[in-house]
RNA sequence: GCGGUCAUCGUCUAUCGGUUAAGACACCGGUUUGUGGUACCGGGAAGCAGAGUUCAAUUCUCUGUGGCCGCCCCA
């Protein structure tokens, strides 16, 4: 019997499926690698927003937001044809119109396209910018990497002094130790300018070719198309090979060279704490000189980068505009919000309600809600669950919440224009005017209030 | 793109080739009608999808999908 009822059950159930199946099924989930920040992780965010807003303005950056999507050849053009981000992990697309167009896998190239397209150049320089939003990688994902993720992104034009980079890695430093993220190390290096990388690209692919059959396939491949990226391969025989490579410093032209020095010297000055990385290189073909990455993470020596950015002063030239120097890097928001909770650092709690309104009875309940209205006029957070019936079931959300004080308007209140104010610690209840209680809650929550509750630093 | 691993209420977990699929937390409601934290009572809520094996599948197999981990790469 049990089997027959549930049979026909399922089968009512597959029924109903099966004819939403035919249109197409509905999953119950974003496509794979994106995900919802729920607002118990709203706290980090607005950390983050909120400290990434102020360096900015504290070191001179304005705000600039770019569309999330371009045409793919900008990125092809900007990024470079042969990066991964550009030739496996873009997500391009056609439009109604026959626009080929793509997701921006990063932000700078956006930037740089709207420098250029407004006619930046003219501003007194340095002009630096500031940029914040998601970005689109078609990747493979796992923890701290998605298709949909967040970067924010600082980019200094038009100029090329060292002091600059040195500036800007500051930036980076201290947006990182501002979330209360301590171990961070700047890793720096020089991968020089068009000229001395040519020549040292020639130098390296001479000296990895005498060691080809030591190399994994994958870099015997990257040594046509990218020859620099064999020096960053995990394998061990290929790190091998790399830790006697000649070096990108060792190679560098003078010009190169010294702006490599100035920056090494403003960041001792700065007492930064970076470590020269010969090995890094980078996934973008348009830095050039100056690149860097932001790590965490030291206890059992589980790093992970937390963004990285370089000097790319061909960039803006190469994509049709006036010659201009420029220096840049992105942080990942998702990254960022791993280490804050790694660190258990402590995210911005927004204020809370220290105030319910309770509401009793028909004429009550029409009241409330513009009694609730004057009290947010006045500055006065109030929470409230006015689809409740009975006056039980409201004190126990304020009591939940942990309001300091309750208002209530029940019938004979609201005939009378009068509101209790009852105290939640010691349970006393007042009667009092409408007209006074504005004033009169608002003297009670200076005063009464030895009863704070503070931020527990849950997560 | 490759490899590994996992998939049961909102969450965490249990059980089972045939069961009303169980519990905890959370949520909603009630304990005599206008007063909260405890207690008691009650309620809603799940087998990712598809195919196969079988008399019978949530359970076994395959495929897909998704999560996580490693590689690659990066943020």
């Amino acid at each position: 019997m049990a089997k027959i009822a549930k049979k026909i059950k399922k089968m009512v159930k597959n029924k109903g499926k099966k004819a939403e199946a035919q249109k197409e099924p509905l999953l119950l989930q974003p496509p794979r690698g994106m995900k919802d920040i729920l607002p118990e992780d709203q706290p980090y965010w607005d950390h983050i927003r909120r400290t990434t807003e102020r360096l900015s303005r504290e070191y001179g950056f304005m705000r600039i937001d770019t569309p999330l999507v371009e045409f793919s050849n900008l990125f092809a053009r900007g990024v470079g044809e042969g990066t991964d981000i550009v030739e496996k992990e873009m997500y391009n697309f056609v439009t109604k119109g026959g626009d080929k167009v793509a997701l921006r896998p990063e932000m700078t190239a956006g930037i740089a396209r709207a420098y250029i397209q407004h006619g930046m150049n003219v501003l007194p320089k340095p002009i630096k910018l500031f940029s914040t939003g998601p970005v689109y990688r078609y990747d493979r994902p796992q923890e701290g990497r998605y298709r949909e993720f967040h970067q924010v992104n600082y980019d200094v034009f038009g100029e090329q002094d060292a002091i600059l980079d040195a500036q800007v890695i500051q930036v980076a430093a201290r947006v990182v130790q501002s979330l209360g993220i301590k171990s961070v190390q700047i890793q720096v290096n020089s991968i020089g300018c068009a000229t001395c990388r040519k020549e040292y690209k020639d130098l390296l692919v001479n000296y990895l070719e005498s060691k080809k059959q030591k190399l994994c396939a994958d870099c015997k491949n990257r040594m046509e198309h990218n020859p620099l990226r064999v020096l960053d391969c995990k394998e061990d025989k290929c790190s091998q090979v790399a830790a006697t490579a000649p070096q990108s410093v060792d190679h560098l032209c003078d010009e190169c060279r010294i702006h490599f020095k100035c920056l090494l010297e403003y960041l001792d000055e700065l007492e930064l704490p970076y470590v020269i990385n010969p090995q890094l290189v980078r996934g973008l073909d348009y830095y050039s000189k100056t690149v860097f990455e932001v790590w965490s993470g030291d206890e059992e020596g589980r790093k992970s980068a937390l963004g990285g950015g370089g000097r790319y002063d061909g960039l803006i030239k190469m994509l049709g505009g006036e010659q201009a120097p420029a220096i840049g890097f992105g942080l990942g928001v998702e990254r960022l919000i791993i280490e804050m909770k790694r660190v258990q650092a402590k995210p911005y709690r927004a204020p809370k309600p220290r105030v319910f309104l309770a509401q009793l009875g028909d004429l009550a309940k029409k009241k409330s809600l513009k009694l609730f209205s004057e009290l947010e006029k006045n500055g006065i957070l109030t929470a409230e669950s006015f689809g409740r019936g009975s006056l039980k079931s409201q004190l126990r959300v304020a009591d939940k919440i942990g309001v300091e004080l309750t208002l209530i308007l029940g019938q004979k209140e609201a005939l009378d224009k009068t509101v209790i104010i009852k105290n939640m610690v010691s349970g006393v209840q007042e009667i009092v005017s409408t007209e006074k209680l504005v004033d009169l809650v608002k003297k009670k929550l200076k005063t009464d209030n030895v009863v704070t509750y503070h931020d527990n630093g849950s997560h």
